[in-house]
DNA sequence: TGACAATGAATGAACGTTCATTCATTGTCT
DNA sequence: AGACAATGAATGAACGTTCATTCATTGTCA
């Protein structure tokens, strides 16, 4: 039965990326050990080397795993009724699943290794271009973007940049849980929201 | 002539801190060696050590002069003739001196490194706490704010989220030039002043 | 002034430790 | 038994840090 084969190994390469994410949060990418990881794994070390070539590739199939997750939220939004429904979806989307510190962590420590990791940089551009893309489609095909003389690529723009830049301070805030982020996040889009497009609906 | 020798240590430990900005930039906190940093200063290992007592001390003074430098520029945007003129000014500070790249990449690493060190989380938070509430200030004096229902608080909070996602972008982009870097950033800029305040000078 | 003593900045080889990676061995299925 | 999953001790390279040693400079005598 080729196909359980194929299941079993695809679940130790997300058991072991799971335990990377906590650990690459909790110490970064090139101070938490491999050791670390297949402790948190509950796995030896030498078996991550049976999934994984080594620890670069580790932190590759983690940043391609996240841009997975991007496009997942991106269709999601796309799907959402509202102009403003999709953006509040990708305001708070690291607010899910995972705490949202140990998602901010991460996403901070991948811009950090893209500026000296060509293909973890290339990849980063990847994500962000097609969202970028996304959001602007989203906004061009909205009603509600006729209040300003900004371009909806322009509009993207800074709501990408808000985005992060939330996205950034948020390492530095310690403890409130999810709920809590989710609130502080949307009470900064939504200042945002009556600049850039018309008051519809509330 | 103790006050030769005085300056004579600052030099060095000045030499050394540039070096390790390079360093920092290049590799990262974590990755560069005091061996690269020290070949990077043209001085051996072992001397570094007489000017900082570890690499702790090292990062740590790295963040202190960064701090320092905010500061400068902060004076320097409170001492413009207008608002927009002060904004400008904190917006393109990261394009002069040192090549930006090496600056973005720097604070990149410098947020990264305060998600897992206390000590650098309280720094990087108190440079961010004072400069917020500066330009919260420099808002709230000015005479342009009154186009909004924000306050001068969340027009800060909105700027500095700007700011802060422009920089963390920077260290995707590869080649351009201070120059060109800063007329970029300006762009975007200059997108977000006629949403938050009033048409008032070109 | 010239000879000599004292200083401490600077060096870089050496040390102990940590880490990524390997592989001989053991466990677990069919 | 055979095949494959899993283990973790062993390896060696790289790192932060130390320290015995060098040597240009400065201070102190005659």
């Amino acid at each position: 039965m080729p196909d359980t084969q194929l299941e079993a190994t695809l679940d130790r390469r997300t058991q072991i990326l799971d335990a990377a994410l906590v650990c690459f949060a909790k110490r970064g990418f090139h101070q938490a050990s491999m050791h670390d990881i297949s402790t948190e794994a509950g796995i030896s070390v030498g078996l991550i080397y049976r999934y994984f070539q080594n620890k670069e590739a580790v932190i590759s199939a983690m940043a391609d795993r996240h841009k997975q997750k991007i496009h997942e939220i991106l269709e999601r939004a796309r799907q959402a009724p509202g102009l403003l429904e999709s953006l509040e979806i990708l305001f708070t989307a690291h607010c899910g699943e995972t705490e949202p510190h140990v998602i901010s962590a991460f996403v901070v420590d991948l811009f950090a290794e893209a500026s000296r990791n060509a293909q973890v940089a290339e990849l980063v551009r990847d994500v962000c271009e097609t969202s970028m893309n996304g959001v602007t489609d989203l906004i061009a095909q909205s009603s509600a973007s006729k209040a300003t003389n900004l371009t909806p690529r322009e509009m993207a723009e800074l709501i990408f940049a808000v985005n992060d830049g939330m996205l950034m301070r948020d390492v530095l805030k310690i403890g409130p849980a999810s709920q809590e982020r989710r609130e502080q996040q949307l009470k900064v889009a939504r200042n945002l929201w009556p600049l850039l497009f018309n008051k519809e609906n509330k």
